[in-house]
DNA sequence: AATGTAATATAGCTTCAAGTTATGAAACTC
DNA sequence: GAGTTTCATAACTTGAAGCTATATTACATT
């Protein structure tokens, strides 16, 4: 005896109101439309669901009860609606992003918090990757956006890559390194200090020996290699090293874990920092709206950082 | 937005199943049956709910989403399926009795225990009254089922009556009162004991004074009046007062309370005591089911009543 | 008791989702 | 790349759901 939850529906909301013309005007239909959808389900149940010959119709205690069901069914369709409704405005759902370790740890994560401040219901999921695997993990579907450095014009035809910052990498030290304060600051300088190196297979690797050997500096000793952030970060400020970070990263925990950035231009690859999501499918609509809120977001930080620069040069 | 419910069922199915044909074999439907549904749901959500060009069909996070609501709706709806079954078998729903009080409380409530064990999802509320008030609440809806002394021929014709025990009263007094276990007992021997009678506007109380002018004793000292059987019970073991009783009443309670019944042949109306039921309306059906437990369970108990009677008339 | 009013039921019709079978297309397997 | 499985589409029938118009019935009122 299976009963349509429609008809149940249907049911409490008329014993809810209390009767068939205004169940009727609270469910948007005509009187009469109701009134034969309750007699059809009078049919299949077989028993009377309101007390026959009243003009006020009243339930009966089987119709209280099924009406009871009836309420239950309908506030869970109210609620698949709400889902819905929320998911497409991309203030519901689950958001799978990834990007550059070091990136995401220093700078991503904090906009997360902010986001998630904004949206509790979208759920990130967050996964680390260089390049390639990113780009396989968004073809496949594993991915909703990443963040990640690429030369744009180095975009695969499929993505779509929107810049958000500029790729530019420094030496980073302690606040209270020796060499922070010095005017000017030449090869001889840094070479005494050793250097904290992150993974040999990440990019920043490869810039951090590029940067180097734009400074003249071919050989370089190292003391820590392999950490993440949170390491990097511990080592260099417990200690004289150097090491190689995008300027954001450093921006964005000078103040809280006190280090700097040392006034020496150093060479780095035409990248930049940006989104990239693939071009055909749209993902969820969360994605969207994390992505414009990212663009956002950094596009002040971009800015902080610029107006900073500025002061510096002029101090300086 | 509102979604159909039936959709978000077979929605729920097919997620769980795993695909659109074992779905469909779940559902009883045709495998194009529900693919249509599906591709009519996902047009309405505008989002895709499955992976699209996936042949094993993977749900979409959104489609996991909705399709958790939909088992939701789908198992309220078998339960609303199953509460139907339940109460036409008369295993569920409320059922409201009424009767009079020295016969409610003195035998219905101990079957009414019995009754709950066997159906504990049948609610029932009890409520009290003479024969009038009965039929008056039996036709206005407000009783199921009545339980009461009625002359078989003075049943009114909307009523249907199923006598159940003989209506006969006798004089009751404690266990330990002095006439008890006298041969035979002349009215001489009752006239010095004080009467326990039941409230004047009950018909008990008619029974009383017909049963006393019966045993030629015109007047009688009342020393308790108007209580309900638990105190009428209370005062008859506590004293050497006497009282009338349906021989029911004292049958159930002799062991437990100690009382008894005093040989003495006393008149009674002709009524049994029965199961009032309105005929046109059949109530309900947990009322037949109750109605069918208590004739079968009284029919017991006036087999052991006629067996202990014919006990002592032998020995006696 | 008659009558007026409000509430519900019925009639007759149209529309469209849901069901069917038959068949085409696409993705996975090996 | 051939075969198998799985899903989608086509073409059609059926029936529930919707509507308006109207009849019926219970309650209220005098």
């Amino acid at each position: 005896m299976k009963l349509d939850s429609d008809h149940l529906e249907i049911l409490a909301v008329i014993v809810e109101k209390g009767g068939l013309t205004e169940g009727a005007e609270a469910l948007g239909k005509s009187q009469p439309s109701v009134s034969r959808t309750i007699a059809f389900l009078q049919d299949r149940v077989g028993m009377p669901l309101f007390e026959p010959g009243r003009r006020p119709l009243r339930p009966t205690e089987l119709g209280q009860s099924l009406a009871r069901i009836g309420a239950q069914i309908r506030s869970l369709n109210q609620e698949a609606s709400q889902l819905l409704t929320r998911y497409r405005a991309g203030h519901a759902g689950r958001l799978r992003i990834g990007g550059t370790p070091i990136f995401m740890d220093g700078v991503i994560s904090t906009m997360v918090a902010d986001f998630q401040a904004h949206e509790p219901d979208v759920q990130i999921d967050q996964s680390y990757g260089y390049l390639d695997e990113l780009l396989t993990q968004l073809r496949n579907g594993a991915l909703d956006l990443a963040i990640a450095p690429l030369s744009p014009s180095m975009t695969p035809k499929d993505m779509e890559f929107t810049p958000v910052l500029a790729g530019r990498n420094v030496v980073a030290c302690r606040a209270s390194h020796p060499l922070i304060r010095r005017g000017a600051i030449t090869m001889d300088d840094i070479r005494p200090y050793q250097w904290i190196s992150p993974p040999e297979n990440s990019p920043l690797y490869l810039d951090l020996q590029l940067a180097l050997r734009s400074i003249g500096q071919e050989n370089f000793r190292v003391n820590f290699s392999g950490g993440s952030l949170a390491s990097i970060l511990s080592v260099l400020v417990g200690s004289d090293s150097l090491t190689v970070l995008p300027y954001s990263v450093v921006f964005m925990s000078r103040k809280t874990m006190g280090i700097d950035a040392l006034p020496v231009k150093i060479e780095h690859p035409a990248r930049r920092l940006g989104i990239i999501r693939p071009k055909d499918r749209s993902g969820p609509p969360s994605a969207a709206q994390f992505a414009s809120f990212l663009t956002s977001e950094l596009a002040r930080l971009q800015a902080r950082m610029d107006h900073e620069q500025q002061v510096t040069r002029r101090r300086g």
